[in-house]
DNA sequence: CTGAAAGCGCTAACAC
DNA sequence: GTGTTAGCGCTTTCAG
């Protein structure tokens, strides 16, 4: 069978059609694809000469089907146009990459239905494993995905029991870095604007507030406390809100760099400046804050490092080499910018 | 068989399994799971039992491997970190998910050779489809995805021959809109930054940007033309070399909006105040444009419509809709805010 | 309406 | 070194 007539057929060229191209049998086909030395020189040529002719590409999902191994991951995560999720996302998709894996893109819009409906796809699919990075705490999704016998890693989100393996940044911390950061300039109205219902980091960050006003001996004042779901429109609306309370704030620390961009631009159009009548802090650093026109202070966890170190760990469980879950938690550190006030009382870290 | 029979065997459960279970044929399993309304509702019952007992999920491998259409498509982008994607991947993962589709991620950072990389992978996952973001007029990506059977919308590229669809905005237009505007408000020295070598959209808007120049009889100055390559970083060079010039321009018009932040922040940092000292004009309208802080003028097209366009497309022709390939640009309009320092001369469209 | 058999494209196990 | 056989889990004929 010549060339022609395999390619005149004008159907997907199998591992057969090369074979009988190169006059050897399929298994040699196979080896040669697969790299593995036992092939003779000649042989190893005559067929890759006849995967070049055909233009042949060897199908992963039948090879997945014997091998049971997919080569794909999938990244769960809450909103792509969170611009803090972007780095993430790069740093799965490039080491996944390296190591020969695909990631297959879940976008939940926060909505647990579709976070469900995502879970079940991606046991369909046999994906190998899932990073999840929607970050509420009440999800059954990586329960359901272990007992499908696909490994999990969490992103910044605390398990509830510890099965699974989860990387995340210090939240708590940072939120305590951040509201004692405003304390020490002397702010005692303080508000807070929590992120997505039932998400951990949002709820971690919280406890951070709480533990700064406490220790400064100050009761958290329930009205000063908005919900903003790490939503900029929602935001939006909880922070005018605050900001047309008679006895507003002096301060706003936002559960997120987003909700805290909306603060300040809530602020604005009330003619308050920014940070001479409100003081802002956001949380994560995303790469706006730093623009000179922003300044946006903040707290800063190497997301771009942590993606990594979440995909390494997934890789390695499976491969196998992960026996038990692994916790880690990057540490976080305060970025004084412009729009918390502290320019003229300490150096700017930049 | 009983339902712990099977379980103890400790193996991912098949259809097979499942019509044991049930006393039933694989074919009734197949027949309910894919909800041909072939089955008497009592036998359905039990085989839906069996599926919740057993905790089955059909292999999309095997399906994908008779039925030739895994529900897979790919999308192939530049730099997922340029906020102007994630709206854009919004769009196209929402619309794909509708449709059963899950989509893998393909991040080229502007590599080439990456992309030719993915492509391949693509085609040995056997995606049913693909959408082309990354841009370059040069690439070959297309050409191999289409010849391999796998349909293929350019997005915002235009195909050099016209065998596969392409949506995109007007970005000649736009270039002109923009550096008209510019022109209009008496700016004579109007620098350009280009993005990504090759790229189509940064060759068009440049187009445009020349167009504008030449009705006013403006020759275009070499000097005043910079690379950006759509990059932060790479954008803020440039800005410096062209904002230390003896003779340096009183506008820059960046091909998009991540470049004429970074020519703000440039300028900032050099003492020159924006839009007095240096007006700015960007191409995007990303998110971040319309903060009050910020006030980017830049031209607005909208990616997540026309992602949604791209999308549909895209399973149009999967489905076999779609013989034709087709074109379709969309408009754009000029956004004026802060930076152009038009605010006194015109409305501010907001 | 349901069952049996064949086969999608590949690799693992075993021959030669 | 290389060929042969069986089978991964599903759907699709074709019978009943």
């Amino acid at each position: 069978m010549s060339k022609d007539d395999i390619l005149a057929q004008r159907r997907p060229v199998t591992i057969k059609d090369v074979a009988r191209l190169a006059g050897v049998s399929p298994k040699t086909v196979s080896n040669v694809v697969n790299n593995r030395p036992v092939v003779k020189p000649a042989t190893r040529q005559r067929v890759l000469d006849a995967i070049r002719a055909l233009d042949y590409h060897p199908s992963a999902l039948a090879r997945g089907m014997v091998t049971r191994s997919r080569r794909l991951i999938g990244l769960v995560l809450a909103d792509i146009t969170n611009p803090a999720y972007p780095e993430m996302v790069e740093g799965v998709a490039s080491l996944a990459r390296q190591a020969g894996f695909m990631v297959m893109l879940c976008n939940t819009g926060r909505d647990p239905d579709e976070e469900q409906r995502y879970v079940h796809l991606l046991i369909e699919q046999r994906v190998d494993g899932v990073i999840i990075a929607s970050s509420r705490m009440d999800s059954q999704a990586a329960e359901m995905l272990t007992s499908a016998g696909i490994k999990v890693v969490l992103f910044n989100r605390h398990p509830q029991q510890y099965s699974v393996s989860f990387v995340g940044v210090d939240n708590e911390g940072g939120g305590y870095l951040a509201t004692r950061h405003l304390l020490d300039l002397g702010h005692r109205r303080i508000a807070f604007i929590r992120g997505t219902r039932g998400a951990s980091t949002s709820i971690e960050r919280e406890q951070g507030y709480r533990r700064a006003l406490a220790e400064y001996g100050i009761e958290p004042d329930p009205e000063l406390i908005g919900w903003g779901d790490y939503h900029p429109e929602v935001a939006r609306t909880a922070a005018d809100l605050l900001l047309r309370m008679k006895n507003r704030p002096t301060a706003v620390f936002a559960a997120n760099d987003v909700m805290a961009l909306s603060v300040i631009d809530a602020a604005t159009s009330l003619g308050l400046r920014v940070p001479e009548d409100l003081a802002v802090m956001g949380f994560d650093d995303i790469a706006i804050a730093s623009h000179r026109l922003i300044g946006l202070s903040t707290i800063h966890g190497d997301l771009g490092q942590l993606s990594r170190e979440a995909t390494t760990l997934l890789l390695e469980a499976i491969n196998g080499n992960l026996t038990e879950p692994v916790r880690k938690i990057l540490p976080v550190y305060l970025v004084v910018r412009r729009t918390c006030g502290a320019q003229r009382l300490t150096a700017i870290h930049e």
